[in-house]
DNA sequence: CTGAAAGCGCTAACAA
DNA sequence: TTGTTAGCGCTTTCAG
């Protein structure tokens, strides 16, 4: 059985197409009797509007585009959350692109929704992205508004909401500092980010702050690849026994280094105290329990799509002052604990 | 700048806009000549065929639509992995709906879709529905394929893609029964899923096995809130202090038994040995490390959305026979130690 | 090999 | 208050 459409709705109801999609879609100008009729008879047939037709002709298709690196990872999980809510609550769809950090696949997915497939997108961008982000012009220019969270590229004039991330670089060391850490180790993932920079501009005011002098041998970038971080992470560890903080921008980065403590025998925090961005639930059941810089995913998710929904609603262009930033919460437990562990 | 048509590109080049349709579609009956004039100039312009027309035109959308009950859930994440890959790799967009658990919603996300927006449908049904099912009839009706995956409504003529549920659960009871547990609680979500069905029927064959009765004290459902489940299963702990062995068939009511264990100062395993269906990565990282029943949750998504791409490609429909039971994997960690715990 | 023309289902002027 | 008509951008007969 194929859906019914307006046409066959008119001609059973003695009526033109036009007045049975006014009454549908509510219109002043159309009799209650007249509504009441239609609007039986579209319950009754299970009529639904054929969606591409609407977008086609109205030029907008109710629909957004999401482009996360990944989804397997709590922070965008709680993010698409955010974003699905607004989404739904405004009447809209969401479409889901994933880039698995891969450049050149977040090209290829933007010039896809640069063909007025969505009214507007939300990114947040690839670890391994060239620093070139011209394919994310191509979105300005058909006027199609963009938001970024997370993971922004400052070049690109668009809101961006993101959270107090050199703030939290600099209260995650302070705390390792404080708890006695004096050689700490900086894992992240690619220096490219903005947020990878603010990050770690925290971590070198706060080792400044004192009086530390900064070591280039204890920076380590992320793979990518759970089994190759782990090695390199032993690798660190062995090469430097004098480690005895780390400082994992990414959650990955720390569960691999949990991994790569285990297998080398350092206690957790007794021989080295970790700290960590996570939005994992359960970073309280670790063994040892997980300090942690917890991001408000969900609130970041629902504030991008909340700024993108202005613009979509009200056509105006979104301007970089309309980006956010909200507060990452510092969760202490006992990986960074200064003596015998708690908890 | 609006994106240019089919219409501008045929009028710079001189020629008409089905000539160019044709160009751009390679179609066999176009000169190379012509081909390669309107290709340069397509991609000068960044054309992008507007996606609305087509579907309209041709009456599909080249989107699939994906229903589950939430995201932010390791098992339901790697399945989105798994079905974008193939999603992407087909061409195809993907359309995510979250019912977090709510029927009502599930039935206004499929009759969405029934309007033709989407050229298939992948469901993982919401835990609290009533057993009616008769909104994904609709889909059938409109001849739009769905395949379901994991959370399948037994009712519904169209193929599944599951786990060995039944054994996963005997497998799971036996294992608690050859470490020591004798009074094994079962945790679980709606009653009325097929697969929390399955598995505790295999629970219950276990326990048959072994000559232990079946006592319906031991059964706690999900109330799908955190804070109630823990106290529920307080509740269960404190009421039955016999309890050895906890069951979790969700992942979340096995982190709620963590916490549950905790705060009435149970030891895991000593005092409770705890397995639960989980797909978290860092189970092997928890206080105890969990022993866990590890769905395929990547291969689920997968194969659900290469099945129903046959469908889609092919024009064929979809039945019941081409279901798949893929095998989840026990994996033994501490939580289920029977003396000293391991690792 | 290319062009003209119809039409997918819907909405929005404009008429009546 | 309702009907007539044109057209969104594309694909696809059918002619040439």
């Amino acid at each position: 059985m194929k859906s019914v459409n307006l046409k066959q709705l008119a001609q059973e109801l003695s009526l033109s197409v036009s007045t049975v999609s006014r009454a549908l879609n509510d219109r002043y100008d159309i009799s209650q009797a007249t509504k009441d009729r239609v609007r039986a008879l579209a319950n009754q047939l299970d009529y639904e509007p054929n969606p591409y037709a609407s977008s086609l002709r109205q030029n907008k298709s109710k629909t957004i585009g999401v482009i996360i690196p990944e989804v397997a990872n709590h922070f965008f999980s709680l993010a698409i959350n955010g974003i699905e809510e607004v989404a739904r609550s405004n009447g809209y769809h969401v479409l889901i692109y994933l880039t698995h950090e891969e450049y050149q696949r977040e090209v290829s997915m933007v010039r896809l929704l640069a063909s007025g497939r969505v009214d507007g997108v939300l990114v947040s961008v690839a670890n391994n992205a060239d620093s070139d982000f011209s394919h994310l012009d191509l979105l300005g220019e058909r006027n199609i508004p963009v938001v970024f969270f997370d993971r922004v590229c400052e070049g690109v004039a668009a809101p961006k909401v993101t959270t107090d991330d050199y703030d939290s670089g600099y209260r995650a060391t302070r705390h390792l500092l404080d708890q006695g850490s004096r050689v700490i180790a900086h894992l992240t993932i690619a220096e490219s980010l903005s947020i990878s920079q603010r990050r770690m501009q925290g971590y070198l005011a706060a080792l400044a702050a004192s009086g530390i002098a900064f070591d280039p041998e204890l920076l380590l970038r992320s793979q990518n690849d759970k089994v190759q971080d782990v090695k390199a992470i032993q690798d660190l560890l062995a090469q430097r026994p004098d480690i005895d903080g780390i400082f994992a921008t990414v959650e990955s980065m720390a569960m691999s280094s949990y991994e790569a403590c285990r297998n080398l025998g350092r206690d957790i925090p007794a021989d080295v105290k970790i700290i960590s961005f996570s939005n994992l639930e359960i970073a309280a059941l670790l063994a040892p329990a997980l300090t942690t810089i917890t991001q408000p995913a969900y609130n970041i998710g629902r504030e991008a799509a909340r700024i993108l929904f202005q613009s979509i609603i009200k056509n105006r262009p979104l301007s970089v002052a309309q980006s956010q930033e909200l507060k990452s919460e510092l969760v202490i437990r006992a990986s960074t604990a200064s003596r015998s562990a708690p908890g």
